[in-house]
DNA sequence: TACTATTACATAGTTAGCTATACAATGCTA
DNA sequence: TAGCATTGTATAGCTAACTATGTAATAGTA
């Protein structure tokens, strides 16, 4: 139950939880977030561009613009030149929570970290980093 | 894009997939680990007191319970005593795996904090603990 | 002893990830 | 230019997590 891989696990679970009962006063639940965070960088992406932005599948991020076309942070319209895609936008709300959004995430940021000292935090995101790509060129191995 | 919390989801996900494929021929999914760990340990326990062992909802365990009787792990007994508890109970199957299947989560471990030094590993687990700690006490304050 | 509260587990419904596959539009090439 | 390959997105089906709620059995109490 130390492993690293049961420590990461439950790491991850705990702070998705701690996001998603931050962020719900602003209508969006933790899957949005990155792809908010990509749309308020730029608006009007196609799924393509913005995927290329993620860490996730194609057909993950093809649900959650389902959700949030639902939830009414984007709509799409059709891209002027190639009928197949979609150019994506941020509604008014959706560009609205900006700020507050921004705001949960770092104040959890802190919160959690709050424990470990500047350099600690340092070298905790850079083991993770570390061992990120340490994954990475060993599963394209 | 570098925040922890970003940072943990990704190396959690990564390493879920890469303990999937490891443990794919075995016939288990990672969902299934915790619970073959505690049963492994500890055999005929009721749902309640294995729940006790995992860091997660009764639900959760309930629906893995059902997909690992489903696979031919385990099986279920009446409780001797309570009609409304059923003792779990690993079958041929889920006992034959366990070196196996330890093995491959140990292999895992390793491989990818290959490029981490002893003491940076020691560190990493400990921001972990550390920050998993800091989480709950945030959460229940 | 008959209610009522609690407990053990199951079920429903949601999010969010994955792989595999379908489908229509576009682009390339013989 | 007709046909095939590629591309952009969607869909299906699965795991695994969550909360909320249902249900039957047990336990505690008036």
């Amino acid at each position: 139950m130390n492993s690293a891989g049961y420590l990461v696990n439950n790491l991850a679970r705990l702070l998705v939880e701690v996001l998603r009962k931050r962020i719900a006063p602003l209508g969006i639940v933790p899957g949005q977030f990155p792809a908010l965070l990509a749309l308020w960088e730029k608006d009007g992406l196609t799924q393509k561009e913005l995927l290329a932005m993620l860490d996730i599948e194609q057909a993950t991020l093809a649900n959650t613009l389902i959700r949030m076309e639902r939830d009414g942070l984007i709509s799409r319209k059709e891209h002027p030149a190639d009928a197949r895609a979609r150019t994506i936008h941020l509604t008014d709300q959706g560009r609205s929570i900006r700020d507050s959004a921004y705001q949960a995430a770092m104040q959890i940021n802190e919160e959690v970290l709050a424990d470990l000292s500047e350099d600690e935090t340092r070298a905790f995101l850079s083991y993770m980093r570390r061992v990120i790509g340490k994954i990475k060129d060993v599963e394209n191995s």
